[in-house]
DNA sequence: AGCACGCCGACT
DNA sequence: GTCGGCGTGCTC
């Protein structure tokens, strides 16, 4: 046994710390937890190497090293493959070690969710089902050794059978004696594709997702260890399942923004399942309906093989989908149009189900024309500013730009322009005045606290104890609904006007998967897609069904905007008490950033450097300081910069050094986001 | 991040 | 004379 542990700590420094062995062991202790001493304190950490010598420039002297408390686990929790991993997720996402590590332990605070899932302990195996030529095709060539490319993509609009695929490709790789991963969406409401794997593979499944207890999660992490469990279906967090002989990661609804951690460390699901598999050598399969624009441009690029799935296996059509023009309503319609109400009567008269879609709550400050629908952007970044009421001025988030809002409409004169939207409290009163009859079930995150509440409001929906389903995000995914006959959407335009790069492609995408929820089992389904903007690329193409059109058109944006995928992006929030210290402190950090840039570029930090490289570093950006388009959260005000550049390392450099080494004043707190999903 | 140490104000 | 405010600094 060796004499010495390498720990890691969940706390934010960057480096491990060494402990003196207690408990004799004839296997390694790398990945497995330890009680120690650190400090004052008693804490865990996780053993991430181990020696017999202490290196000659050991820092500290050697009467100072503690002994371990105790060794927590008999077996390790972690592979070596997983303790290099979170090395790598350290380095890339900027964040300690210890951090890295205790997001792949089941100990880890709980993920927040919007509701936990209920199952059934019940097992009947189901069969699988009889491929299409297509999705013959699609397994064959995923899993085909002689791939270009270890990463695929099934691509295909709802109903075209990628959940057979993925568990077909799963199957296979079981057959090979291998393990999978099966990533889905964070939000409760993917249910069906677990309970499909569930049933597939009864005991052979492990699903990891936050209703469990952590100590339901170890023993879920046993299971995985020991072979028990060789397919592990979960959230975000279950792409470091510590699955022995990883064949095959899949991953769900590719496009979904929860496979984006929120919170240190910000790592992306799909950033480290790529990683993953490149070293394990083994496949990727991401799947959508609607593909990131970045995923798209890799399939473009061929870097990602695209597999198509054309044909909607229940033989129900594409619903009727149609744009209402809210510039053409009377002026006291409030948020359901004449022809939505019509349909909607239509419909509850038939006694068939609607779903009222609202894409976002709360942002309601941007500018629009209410005669033309035209809306101000920053002149240099194309992101829509938000109105600042105590300052009157429109505000750029990105970079701080600012003007004053015109009086008239720049576009076409009208003076019937200013700042407005509404919330979803707002709606629900004028649904219920308008369909008093109806029978309403409102579904917000605010509103669904309790756990298991959002599944009890689903069955109930499902059993027909609702008429009129009315809600956000949640309601656009992954569910079916027998008798769901129309899907409206109250106002698509309030996603684009949020001020981020991707509100076009976030807008496309809703409007689409919303659509997707009707009409797989009515041959009249219909969707109403309300907005002031028709003509808008990503409601125009949405609603025309139009997808290659809407990733040309947005890809091209991206390449004369240069924004991802044409650059790379990190982003670092300042948060602090006051407004003076986050705006300080962020001005402080740039000017730090700046003089690191220069400082890499000539050449004192990497004289190894090529000029390309050098290149690299004199075209990297630094954008702001301004403040966050959520300029206060919890007490908090919240100021920006982002580094925008070509190459990552140069970006992860300069902020990983400004991190670790900026003494920064008590009470600013600073996040870094490597590949930032949204700059709110 | 915690937690201790340390040096100044307002209380019994 | 003590209790407690949070600035500074260290943790194998």
């Amino acid at each position: 046994m060796a004499k010495y542990l390498q720990v890691a700590l969940n706390v934010p420094l960057n480096q491990t710390f060494t402990y003196l062995n207690i408990e004799p062991s004839e296997i390694s202790r790398i990945g497995c937890r330890v009680e120690i001493k650190f400090g004052a304190r008693k804490t865990k950490g996780c053993v991430v190497d181990e020696f017999e010598n202490l290196p000659p420039d050991f820092p500290v002297e050697e009467s100072k090293i503690r002994p371990i408390t105790k060794v927590i686990d008999e077996k390790p929790l972690l592979t070596p493959e997983l303790i290099e991993l979170a090395f790598w997720v350290s380095k890339y996402y900027i964040c300690a070690i210890g951090e890295a590590v205790s997001a792949m332990l089941p100990s880890a605070k709980r993920e927040t969710d919007a509701g936990g899932f209920s199952f059934v302990d019940e097992i009947s195996s189901e069969k699988a089902a009889v491929l299409s030529e297509e999705q013959e095709k699609a397994v064959k060539e995923i899993l085909s050794p002689e791939a270009n490319t270890n990463l695929h993509y099934l691509y295909g609009p709802t109903g075209t059978g990628k959940t057979e695929v993925f568990l077909q490709c799963a199957q296979k790789i079981l057959d090979q004696k291998k393990g999978v991963i099966y990533l889905v969406p964070e939000i409760g409401l993917t249910q069906q594709v677990i309970e499909a794997v569930v049933k597939r593979f009864g005991q052979t499944a492990a699903v990891l997702h936050s209703g469990l207890t952590p100590s339901q999660k170890l023993s879920e992490y046993h299971r995985i260890l020991n072979r028990e469990a060789r397919v592990v279906i979960g959230a975000r967090s279950a792409v470091f399942a510590p699955v022995p002989d990883l064949g095959l990661i899949i991953i769900d609804e590719e496009h979904d923004g929860s496979y984006k951690s929120g919170s240190t460390p910000r790592y992306h699901a799909r950033q480290v399942a790529m990683y993953r598999c490149k070293k394990q050598k083994i496949p990727l399969v991401m799947g959508s309906a609607t593909p990131s624009v970045e995923a798209w441009y890799l399939m473009n690029t061929k870097t990602i093989a695209r597999h198509t799935l054309s044909k909607r296996l229940a033989g129900g059509k594409m619903p009727q989908t149609k744009a209402i023009d809210l510039k053409n309503e009377p002026a006291d319609t409030l948020c359901i149009s004449r022809e939505l109400e019509h349909e909607i009567n239509k419909t509850l008269a038939e006694k068939k189900q609607t779903i009222l879609f609202l894409n976002r709550r709360g942002f309601t400050h941007f500018y629009r024309c209410r005669s033309c629908g035209f809306e101000l952007k920053c002149k240099n970044c194309s992101v829509s500013l938000t109105y600042h009421k105590a300052e009157n001025r429109l505000r750029c988030h990105y970079c701080g730009w600012s003007t004053t809002p015109p009086q008239q409409c720049p576009q076409c004169g009208s003076l019937d322009a200013g700042y407005s939207g509404f919330g979803t409290e707002f709606i629900e009163s004028e649904v219920k005045a308008k369909f008093p009859n109806a029978r309403i079930v409102r579904m917000d995150t605010d509103n669904l606290t309790k756990k298991g509440e959002l599944q009890e409001k689903i069955n109930a929906f499902k059993n027909n104890e609702y008429d009129i389903m009315l809600g956000t995000q949640m309601v656009a995914k992954g569910l079916n609904f027998p008798n769901l006959k129309l899907v409206g959407v109250i106002l698509a335009d309030t996603a684009l006007h949020l001020p981020d790069f991707r509100s076009a492609e976030r807008t496309f995408s809703l409007i689409t998967q919303v659509a997707g929820r009707a009409g797989r089992f009515f041959p009249d389904g219909k969707v109403l897609v309300q907005t002031y903007s028709p003509e808008r690329e990503p409601i125009l193409f949405s609603v025309n069904n139009q997808t290659q059109k809407f990733y040309e058109m947005e890809i091209n944006n991206r390449r004369m905007l240069n924004f991802p995928p044409f650059c790379r992006l990190v982003r670092l929030v300042f948060r602090a008490p006051t407004e003076k210290q986050a705006v300080e402190a962020a001005e402080g950090a740039s000017s730090i950033l700046r003089n690191e840039l220069y400082a890499i570029y000539s050449q004192k930090i990497s004289p190894d450097f090529t000029q390309e490289q050098k290149n690299k570093v004199a075209s990297t950006e630094i954008l702001g300081p301004a403040e966050c388009p959520l300029s206060k959260i919890a007490g908090s005000f919240r100021w920006q910069l982002i580094l925008k550049g070509q190459d990552i390392t140069i970006l992860q450099k300069a902020a990983s050094n400004l991190f670790y080494n900026y003494s920064r004043p008590t009470d600013v707190y600073i996040e870094t986001d490597v590949d930032p999903v949204n700059l709110l």
